[in-house]
DNA sequence: ATATACCCGACAAAATTTATCGTAAATAGT
DNA sequence: ACTATTTACGATAAATTTTGTCGGGTATAT
C-alpha cells in the first residue's frame, strides 16, 4: 500500500543520475537503464514525461541525452510524483469530487488531513533531498 | 499514486461507525454496508481481518455484530493499514530486501527516509484523530 | 546518407484490486 | 430440533492499473 510506481522509482534514479553529472555532461537512457537495469522504454517515457514538464532538458540526436534544468533544489517531490503519476491523493475524492455517496461519507475530513500532511512531507523534499 | 485501497476506506467507515455507538452496542456488516453504500462482502472481509487482529470484536448469531475492542487512541494508522494491506512502504525494498538490483541502486537511503517520514505520520495518528 | 537518440501512441502481458459466490459454524428464539 | 441471522473464509471472476513492448516518427552530428 502507499507504493509509488516503478515508473516513479526508475525516474527518480535516473534524476539522481543525472544530478551527479559534471556540468554540461548528457547522458542517454540506454546509459542509465544499462547501470541501474532498469527496462529502457518504461524509464524513457518516465524520462520524455519529465522532460515536457521542463524538469529535464533533451539533446537529440548522436551525443544527445538529457541533463537536469532545474536546480535540484527546486524540484520537490509532490510535482515529480504528479508529472509521472498525476494527482496525488490517498483516496480519489481529494482531488475527484464526483464520488456517489459522498453525503454518506463519515470519514472525507479526516482523510483530507491526512493528506494533507502527507503533501506536506512531498513538499518539502526536493530532488538535492534525495541527492544527498 | 499513494493510494490507500477500497478495502482500507471501507474499513475506516466502519471503524469511524462503531466508534460513535453507544456502549455496548454493536452493529452488523449488512447494517454498516447499507448505511454507507458499501460493498457487503468486502467490508465483511475488511472487519474479518480486523477481527482477526483484535481490533474489534465479532459476536455472531442473530442480534450479533461487531464492536469495538480497543480504545480509539491505541489503534494507530500503521497498525491498522497493515493488518489490511500488509507491510507499508513506498517501495518494496523497504521491507523485502530480494530486490535484484540492489547493488545497481542509488536512492535505496534517501527513500527510506522518505518511508521513515511517512511511517512517522500514521505511527502518530490513531482512530481517534480520526473520529474527530 | 547514416547512425544515434529522443518522441509518442498503441498495444499486450502481468499484477493487483475489487467484487461475488458458496459453504461452514455459531447462536438466539421458537 | 428447526429456522433465521450473523460472522468466517477460501475460491474465483471481473475490472482496473501497472509494467513492459513495439512500430513508427523527428531531430541532429558526422
Amino acid at each position: 500500500m502507499l507504493k509509488i510506481t516503478r515508473k516513479a522509482e526508475y525516474a527518480l534514479i535516473a534524476l539522481r543520475h543525472l544530478n551527479s553529472l559534471k556540468d554540461g555532461k548528457l547522458a542517454t537512457v540506454k546509459e542509465i537503464s544499462a547501470q541501474y537495469e532498469i527496462p529502457q522504454e518504461l524509464l524513457a517515457k518516465a524520462l520524455q514525461q519529465l522532460a515536457r514538464a521542463k524538469v529535464i532538458d533533451a539533446t537529440k540526436g548522436p551525443y544527445g541525452g538529457y541533463k537536469l534544468l532545474t536546480d535540484p533544489n527546486e524540484i520537490n517531490m509532490t510535482k515529480f510524483f504528479e508529472i509521472l503519476e498525476g494527482p496525488m491523493g490517498i483516496m480519489d475524492c481529494y482531488f475527484d469530487s464526483d464520488c456517489n455517496h459522498l453525503n454518506a461519507c463519515n470519514i472525507r475530513t479526516p482523510i483530507n488531513r491526512i493528506n494533507d500532511s502527507i503533501r506536506t512531507i512531498f513538499d518539502k523534499l526536493t530532488l538535492a533531498d534525495i541527492t544527498y
